[in-house]
RNA sequence: GGGCGUAUGGCGCAGUGGUAGCGCGCUUCGUUCACACCGAAGAGGUCCUUGGUUCGAACCCAAGUACGCCCACCA
């Protein structure tokens, strides 16, 4: 046993993290069967990103929970998977390398990236290298290689207890098999289809996107007054997007709307292009918003599209997929002026169109006085920066009960089959169900994804049979279709004539990240872990992403498998700055986590972040880590002092002392039975994942031990006593074993110095060791207050707690009375009492008052 | 507009139908034989508002206010 002279925090993490390492300690035993396995779907961060120090607190909160099974007994298997599948990667990966992908470029065996730019001009775009498709992916697969390291140097010093040999990537080979193994069950069963319809479109990125993924921001914009023609006259519409009129294909007012009665079931021409429209009553126009009456166009917004499908109007797009208005004018405009007007705003920009319309019909006429500003809201893409449009796409959807209430509801039921950490987290998820408005569109233009296992037949003139679509066979996964042939088909018929094309469309990242249990626990691929680890214990995740990841993943689950994927969700938090704002890269509020471990500690961070509840956000504050820092330091300090030689000032106790049969004074008998209740209770509140409360009880335990306890024992310990020496011992491996999930550096470091084996493969404390003891914990109580007073007097007297009592009087209860003499001697030298002590019983009850009377200094 | 959550000393948070708690910070004092990355003591609160239930409400109920998050609002 060495204790050091002067135990120290700095260094810890180096020194533990690597033997931990060397050691296995955190290896899954793969032997182990289902119910002796507790099992975590760990969420793979997206390391495309930087970490914050929300993502080190919910992070620990899972750690706090797999190291606490791990002592319960249950063989953990917590991998840790990285998210580099998908856009967020490509776009770093353009701005780090200054590249695009084009892929119409050959690929180029040759190429190397260019310099990294240090200047601040990287990132821009003006000059971007166009590269061929794979060139791209390769940069891709670099770059989230070197970001995988750095994160996963971080959270080996956070100390997450993750098996670092069961790692996956989203783009990995494995993620890529089953992705596409799943589409391919989905579509064999109908719940996958591909669809040419209205899609939200980023035309930044030009993708479509799925409505989890929609944001609805503040977009200024006016309101134009427009004059559509009737038989009986102008008709007046208000719309901020005139540039639209062109793909008019309806005009429509409410139903009950006094105002327009004449005119439904007749027709009006559009001003400038003139081309006629009916009149049509539909519930969904709102008299109060502008005139009553609207245009609907193919497609301003989704109520355009709901209008287009349920009145059955033609399908007039002008808006391409780069956001600009398409080049060729359309067949429907027919009118000489009409076509003049539309080859005007051919290839524009919808803000540049928008004001060749303003000019065209302020001069027709068409124009009621002057566009009024207006603020209006519109969809974004959440990660995009203009307004969502509306195109016409073929896009793959995977059904989740958006275009039906049976699968809804049988979804929503899913939701009941889990335990939801805070319970009211489960509302999210089912509001969200229930605000679906169509099924889950898959499919992403991009190119750094995990492509469509299918290809399609072209006929004789090349036309692709979409209807039909060629499927890989399953035991040939993963396939890229662009580079390799379908099943019967070779090289040379890609894009001839009855030959085949490959599907070009990547798998959204969500489609995979909702596979995570699948993909984690070897679904298909090795099916004894499968069994051994399928279906999960716990999903942990930020509230954030329930609609998208706990949602997806739930309905992936509920389509393969008829069950949830896991029996426990957790929902952490966020850490806010202080003013209650969430921490983001552009508010330039967030935290850097290495700098904040770097100054207090990993122990002391994740102390911090084992106090944010379940569920609640969490303000950061500096200050409260010092406090972390200090309880790690005070474990180090209390240890060193129970175990140390008195050569070092220590008690000399060991773990030879770890006998309750050695317990024998009231006093100690009231510590060990306090601390059976603190793990009876820690116990309790770590079963319900309600770890705050649990480090609650045993840091307030600890305090009490090193303020009360071991002041008042001190010198009976000195002199020898079995008694006290015990109770250290026995009291300091059970502390030691309820702080490791928090403390696991400073915890195993103290553990190492009298103890074999790592703390963290010990047994979680019991109230069964602690043996037979059952004591009075309120003589521990009543001599603390003694000591309180005898104290108080010395610090009103502004005395050294060193100071002689000359004589004692203490007034209690007959029954606390009775306690403290149980406990006098121990009061009498901790408080330095050398003269008489006088009792007298008092009537009411905890009612203790104390007198000291104190030798002259 | 809908849903969910929160409101307790300057700050961060517990709490429970029966005398308002903890930590930080602050004030004062002490100490260097576990711990200056220290110890002790102290000051500091109409428990958001209003009403109700109750012998008794910070706690339960209702309404309201403020803040946060999610959703909807796109003519």
């Amino acid at each position: 046993m060495t204790v050091p002279e002067k135990p120290v925090l700095e260094g810890l993490e180096a020194t533990w993290s690597q033997r931990w390492e060397e050691q296995g300690t955190y290896r899954f035993d793969r032997t182990k069967t289902r119910d002796e396995i507790y099992s975590i779907d760990t969420p793979p961060p997206t390391v495309s990103g930087s970490l914050h120090v929300g993502h080190v607190f919910s992070y620990t909160h899972t750690d706090l929970i797999a190291r606490y099974q791990r002592m319960r007994g249950r063989e953990v298997f917590y991998p840790m998977g990285w998210d580099d599948n998908g856009l967020p990667t490509e776009r770093r990966v353009q701005n780090y390398y200054g590249v695009r992908c084009d892929p119409s470029l050959p690929y180029d065996p040759e190429f190397t990236p260019p310099e990294v730019s240090t200047g601040s001009t990287s990132g821009k775009g003006q000059s971007q290298i166009a590269i061929s498709r794979r060139n791209f992916i390769d940069l891709c697969n670099e770059l989230v290689e070197e970001d995988e390291k750095v994160f996963e140097g971080l959270w080996r010093t956070l100390g997450l207890s993750v098996d670092w040999t069961q790692t996956y990537t989203t783009i990995g080979t494995d993620a890529q098999a089953t992705s596409q193994r799943a589409f391919l069950r989905n579509l064999a069963r109908g719940e996958a289809y591909s669809q040419d319809a209205p899609t939200l479109w980023d035309v930044t990125f030009q993708t479509a996107v799925a409505q989890a993924e929609l944001e609805a921001r503040d977009y200024p914009g006016h309101y134009h007054r427009v004059a559509y023609h009737t038989p009986d006259g102008p008709a007046y519409i208000e719309t901020t997007r005139p540039e639209l009129t062109a793909a008019a294909v309806a005009l429509i007012a409410h139903p009950d709307d006094e105002r327009y009665q004449h005119l439904f079931g007749k027709t009006a021409t559009s001003p400038v292009f003139g081309v006629e429209v009916p009149i049509l009553p539909h519930t969904l126009a709102d008299p109060e918003k502008g005139s009553g009456l609207v245009h609907c166009c193919t497609f301003g917004d989704l109520t355009d599209v709901q209008w287009w499908r349920e009145l059955q109007l033609p399908n007039r797009t002008i808006i391409g997929r780069d956001g600009r208005i398409l080049r060729d004018l359309p067949e429907w405009i027919t009118s000489d002026q009409g076509r003049a007007a539309f080859a005007e705003m051919a290839g524009k920009t919808t803000f540049s169109a928008r004001e060749v319309m303003v000019q065209a019909l302020r001069d027709s006429g068409d124009l009621d006085g002057e566009p009024t500003p207006t603020q209006r809201v519109a969809n974004f893409f959440e990660k995009g920066d203009k307004p969502l449009e509306i195109v016409s796409t073929r896009q793959w959807y995977i059904a989740n009960g958006g275009r039906s209430a049976d699968l809804r509801d049988a979804l929503v039921k899913r939701g009941d089959q889990l335990t939801w950490v805070p319970p009211y987290m489960q509302s999210r998820f089912t509001n969200w169900i229930e605000g679906l408005n169509g099924d889950w569109l898959i499919s992403r233009q991009r190119f750094f994804g995990i492509p469509f296992p299918v290809w399609y037949r072209l006929d004789a003139d090349g036309e692709p049979d979409y209807d039909d679509p060629i499927v890989a066979a399953e035991d040939t996964l993963p396939v890229d279709p662009a580079s390799q042939a379908p099943p019967g088909f070779d090289e040379s018929q890609r894009g001839e004539p009855h030959g085949f094309i490959a599907d070009p469309d990547v798998l959204d990242t969500w489609a995979t990240s909702s596979l995570t249990p699948q993909i984690v626990t070897g679904w298909e691929r090795d099916t004894d872990l499968f069994e051994r680890t399928y279906p999960m214990d716990l999903r942990p995740q930020g509230h954030d992403i329930i609609r998208t990841w706990l949602f997806s993943t739930v309905v992936r689950a509920h389509l393969e498998f008829g069950a949830v994927p896991w029996s426990h969700a957790a929902l952490s938090g966020f850490v806010v700055d202080p003013d209650r704002k969430k921490m983001s890269k552009s508010k330039g509020n967030v935290v850097v986590p290495d700098e904040i471990i770097d100054k207090y500690g990993a122990d002391a961070v994740r102390w911090r972040a084992a106090l944010a509840r379940p569920g609640a956000d969490s303000p950061f504050d500096e200050t409260q880590m010092k406090v972390g820092r200090r309880l790690s330091m005070k474990v180090l300090n209390a240890s060193k002092f129970v175990l140390a030689t008195p050569e070092q000032y220590g008690l000399g106790a060991d773990a030879s002392l770890l006998d309750p049969a050695l317990v024998t004074e009231p006093l100690d008998r009231a510590l060990l039975t306090r601390l059976r209740g603190v793990i009876e209770e820690a116990t309790a509140h770590l079963d319900g994942y309600d770890y705050s409360s649990a480090l609650e009880v045993t840091e307030k335990f600890f305090w009490d031990f090193c303020d009360d306890y071991l002041e008042l024992v001190k010198e009976r310990a000195k002199g020898g006593d079995g008694s006290a020496r015990a109770t250290f011992v026995l009291a300091l491996s059970s502390q030691l074993r309820l702080l490791a999930p928090f403390l696991p550096y400073v915890t195993e470091e103290v553990w190492s110095w009298w103890q074999d084996g790592s703390i963290h493969r010990a047994a979680w404390p019991t109230v069964a060791e602690l043996g037979a003891i059952d004591g009075d914990p309120e003589v521990l109580a009543a001599a603390a207050q003694v000591l309180s007073g005898i104290r108080g007097a010395k610090s009103n007297a502004k005395v050294s707690q060193k100071t002689e009592v000359t004589s004692l009087a203490v007034s209690a209860s007959e029954a606390t009375l009775g306690r403290i003499s149980a406990a006098l001697s121990d009061v009498r030298a901790a408080g330095n009492v050398t003269g008489d002590v006088t009792t007298s019983a008092s009537d009411s009850d905890g009612d203790l008052t104390v007198e000291a009377v104190l030798a002259e200094a």
